[in-house]
DNA sequence: TTGTTGTAGTTAACGCGTTAATTACATGCG
DNA sequence: CGCATGTAATTAACGCGTTAACTACAACAA
């Protein structure tokens, strides 16, 4: 059946609860000057150690286009550094640097905070049983 | 908590399940050159009439400044009428052509098989727990 | 009437998503 | 080796999200 009502609807449903959660994350990036993006790029660096783009990419959930802006840009704040794979010519290997693990530090007790708010406030079974269903979602459509 | 994969984090979840959704409408709408939320647009219109801008925006849940740009393109290709309100010079009021409406029309049967089938594949009733669970989300955060 | 305040809509600037094209390098076949 | 094919990354082009600034008009008070 087709929904009647934006509410109901299920990509508006996943389209406003997503902005939902990221307005309670996006004043604290944005005191900081990172987008969301580029804080999951540095994340990904920051736990996974020097990773190729391709993988980069792929784990931070980000195209190929978005991510060369990305390095660009976290690059010129001196956040990453960005280098050629001696094996293979194409391949880039970023690697975070000193600021940007700063920046991380920096963030990561807020990030906690947040996060354990919006749980407290959903109710934590109420999330993992969410989490479940979106899980099964992406697995059934992909 | 904090979310040590991405899986589990709510933010990416919510991403991905929103991502597996829409990558099964962006084909139809690709096909007749038109984006997901000017396809959102001519629907509400479609559906609720003439409309002013503002409200089409909230309905539509799209931002002012890109609804003008979305409006911009939709007259261009006749698929939308825009006129002055006469009560009030500021406001805009919005109404669906024949273009628009023919559109709508070839493209709502194909629409309501993709809906059914991701119903079908994902189970009704975990569709709606899900729903509830996303509408119980939006509602704490906002 | 005039000036202030408020509101609807637009414009601007910047970043990301998306798709397609392009560049640089690697691999493998003849 | 020389050339075709494949792959990693970048670039390009376009649209939307987001925030802030700006324009046009309305409402209201002095």
């Amino acid at each position: 059946m087709l929904p009647e009502n934006t509410r109901r609807s299920l990509p508006m449903a996943l389209l406003h609860a997503r902005e939902a959660v990221m307005a309670r994350f996006r004043p604290m990036l944005a005191a900081h000057d990172v987008t969301e993006q580029q804080w999951r790029v540095l994340r990904v660096l920051s736990e996974a150690g020097p990773v190729e783009a391709t993988e980069l990419a792929d784990r931070a959930s980000v195209l190929p286009p978005s991510l060369t802006r990305i390095i660009k840009a976290l690059e010129g704040r001196k956040f990453i550094t960005r280098n050629k794979a001696e094996v293979d010519g194409r391949r880039v290997v970023l690697t975070i640097a000193p600021a940007g693990s700063a920046l991380i530090d920096a963030l990561s007790p807020e990030r906690r905070v947040i996060y354990d708010d919006i749980e407290q406030r959903f109710g934590h079974d109420k999330l993992e049983q969410l989490l479940d269903l979106l899980e099964s979602l992406i697995d059934g459509e992909s």
